[in-house]
DNA sequence: TTGTACGCGTTATCAG
DNA sequence: CTGATAACGCGTACAA
């Protein structure tokens, strides 16, 4: 095949008659350039089908326009909610989002963090679920703004936006406790140790007794593991009467298992579950749950980000934001 | 503040008393480097925190090592399942995923399209939606391998990985004409032209009659459109004896409404639903469905992905595939 | 196995 | 308002 050479600004200011920095210029917003010329551009600019490279001009400015956003999954919809919210937002600022995943694993975040510091992006999000201690030493070596979204951990790298999951989990524990909860059974995750799903965890170890656990599901924990755990739950400690999930999603299986068992909800089990997930609300009877929402943590991060990233390109730096969203109980008709 | 130099290539090969070419290819996997060469570089690069600058690297081999990736949403768990896959299998050959949210409009599909094509990716993978002339066109006249996916257009751009929407759902429909559905309703989205809902719409117009639509949904269409919907129609239409919707979502909202208002599924209504999303599965009773899979249109199109690359970078280009995955009719409990 | 010269496509800078 | 020139940090192509 015959590899066509791709159309250059060199080209187009030979064929607009101008020179290279003028058709730069007049690529750009705000720069004060004839109207005349910059019609001749735009003229060329489209007969050419002429598109800019931001490589070359990335390389040129040190502005790589990119965000690095790392989540660890997106079968979550809050997850997927804040990706988009975040996504959104930069686009209005001509901000390229560089997506990574990280599956629940500090060793793939540190991995992606490498892997996207060579692409120079002008500001990190994490989402917190813990980091290896290389991730911070690299990042904080970067100088470049970091944000943490989802919990606001005691030594934030830079900014953070979230609240407390144990704290969350907490008052919705006390909440079942002062209904008449008496044998409270949790349902979590198998990975517990720094993440947010654990930070609930620790809420029920540190304020239910004796503990009734059942956490071997791997994250994104699905409505089948809350399902099958809730079985387990009933068949080896009948006495339970409510059943606190890590997140909504496991809720709701529990819910559907106790249906199938012909266990009564909320009369003879309580369930209870975490977020607000939209599944909590639509199904019969709607979960009791916390109401975290999505949108806004999208919309601080977001706004965060575009601060951050301001005052970096004036050589400044942003001062460390704090932002506390802290999500309400909602009771509704499962305990 | 003091804005200090990043360290390059150049400060690396100071420190190891080599050369920056020698640099470069010990930081390339497969060139031969004498092994004491490296490792003194490997130090080097360790002691001065050195990061690979991609931006130069790529404007200098034409190689972004990005990929583009477009789908309309994430709050829709098989196309979220389709980005995590293809995500990982990019990040095995060292690629980085652009990602775009179209948000189910053509515009934005464009406005994306023309601002990752600055960034030159070395393949496109669009959800098929409805693309507009100009994007086409830009995409053609780039020369850049594309990819279309969760659905078979008649004239595809290049590449194409999904089933018929159109002929998947008249199968279902078939099927509960044979199980002696009469009055058959179907719950939509608004956005129906070129659209893979309005595909499976059309199938409902074209092999159901008379029609009762109610299709006055955003996508993502919730469960709360299809529980609304399903009122909807039941009361206005209380002859219905099966209601159809273009996806799981809406059939589970549709299923929960009908609970609430003690009409009972599949005997008196049947519920049918259209992904095999999970909450399909994992509701009481369990959905009656299309068992599309997100992970095989995902691998799929990493394949081809890979070798429309490997291609492209040969100078060549990869013969046009055409994958159907045409997914079965599930047969569960709603009808 | 290593080095040299040059070019990739754009923007910063300074001059006009 | 416009232009010339020098970076930006790396890889290609060749030579040694």
């Amino acid at each position: 095949m015959f590899k066509n050479k791709s159309v250059t600004m060199k080209d187009v200011a030979h064929d607009a008659g101008v020179s290279v920095m003028t058709v730069s210029r007049a690529l750009q917003k705000d720069t004060s350039i004839r109207e005349e010329t910059r019609l001749k551009i735009d003229l060329s600019v489209k007969k050419l089908g002429y598109v800019m490279n931001k490589m070359a001009g990335g390389l040129s400015s040190k502005r790589s326009d990119f965000v690095a956003l790392l989540v660890p999954s997106l079968n979550n919809s809050h997850l997927a909610t804040s990706v988009r919210v975040i996504t959104d937002k930069c686009r209005e600022q001509g901000l390229q989002v560089l997506l990574g995943l990280t599956d629940y694993s500090m060793e793939r975040e540190e991995e992606l963090v490498r892997a996207m510091l060579s692409r120079r992006p002008e500001a990190f999000i994490l989402t917190v679920d813990g980091h290896s201690e290389a991730t911070i030493k690299l990042l904080k070596a970067s100088q470049i703004p970091v944000i943490e979204m989802w919990e606001l951990p005691a030594n934030p790298i830079h900014h953070v936006v979230g609240f407390s999951n144990y704290a969350a989990m907490g008052e919705l524990i006390a909440v079942m406790k002062q209904k008449g909860a008496k044998n409270i059974a949790y349902i979590g995750e198998s990975h517990y140790v720094n993440t947010r799903g654990g930070e609930r965890r620790r809420a029920y170890l540190d304020h239910v007794s004796p503990h009734i656990i059942v956490d071997n599901s791997t994250p994104p924990i699905t409505f089948e593991d809350g399902a099958r755990a809730f079985r387990e739950i009933m068949t080896r400690y009948p006495e339970t009467d409510c059943v606190m999930c890590v997140s909504d999603p496991p809720a709701f299986g529990a819910l559907m298992e106790a249906q199938r068992m012909g266990i009564n909800v909320p009369e003879r089990v309580r369930i209870t579950g975490f977020g607000d997930f939209e599944i909590s609300r639509a199904s019969t009877p709607s979960i009791t749950t916390v109401a975290v929402n999505p949108q806004d943590i999208g919309r601080e991060t977001g706004i965060i980000l575009t601060e951050a990233i301001k005052a970096a390109r004036l050589g400044l730096t942003y001062p460390a934001q704090r932002i506390d969203l802290t999500p309400e109980i909602l009771l509704r008709n499962t305990a």
